[in-house]
DNA sequence: AAAATTAATCGTAATATTGCGATATAATAA
DNA sequence: TTATTATATCGCAATATTACGATTAATTTT
């Protein structure tokens, strides 16, 4: 039935799942390095940059604004769009927890 | 029309996206972390921990092992599991690649 | 004011993911 | 051999994702 059921996990593994699935599509990964690449934030340029119609590149960016890690402002007719610095940092953090987290086991496995 | 035009991006960025794809479910960031909290690697054992059947257990091992991520053993009529070593690392270093690319603009942006 | 530009959203189609029960397969135990 | 246990896979249903063109809404330009 019914997809989902991530209410059964707890709030940190939702939370690594939750920033992992915004990095799970090699266009966000993309518009991410994009954004950082280049020191001031950009906007509709993104748009050209990607293999991908305006309308696509506007969705991939609700959904990195949704997990948090980029944040538009409004300037006139176009948005800037820029790194979260707050959330990104936390993001980083998560990701770094759980990946140092396997020491090697000492040929105990497997 | 059509999901993916994956195709169309980087080598890189869809191997990060793969990575992330496979922690893109807290089930999944779950199984990572009973593998690595229990040095000696389990196999059903992971179904009894899960709130979840265990066919579908077994599809989010199966995922994490197309990752890389993972290995299994046959040992008996049992499996083992493990974190792979080598793809662990190589995905931790892909993570922290990319997180570590953005350094606080400083005040340059939105 | 009219036309053009910018970006978000809607509607829709194609495909992928999540989840489960049932079934299949293989190994171990009785 | 038959029953039991352990996993994987199949088939299906529900939902989510990816993508696009068309439309909308809000500036700018002309």
């Amino acid at each position: 039935m019914g997809a989902t059921k991530a209410e059964e996990f707890s709030v940190k593994d939702n939370r690594v799942a939750r920033y992992a699935r915004a990095l799970a599509h090699p266009a966000r990964v993309a518009i991410l390095k994009l954004l950082i690449s280049r020191q001031t934030c950009i906007c509709g340029d993104i748009v050209d940059e990607m293999p991908l119609s305006q309308s696509t590149v506007s969705q991939h960016l609700k959904e990195l604004k949704a997990a948090g890690l980029i944040k538009g402002d409004i300037e006139g007719a176009k948005v800037c769009y820029c790194i979260d610095e707050v959330e990104w940092n936390n993001a980083k953090n998560y990701m770094i927890d759980l990946f140092s987290a396997y020491k090697a086991a000492d040929g105990k496995c497997c």
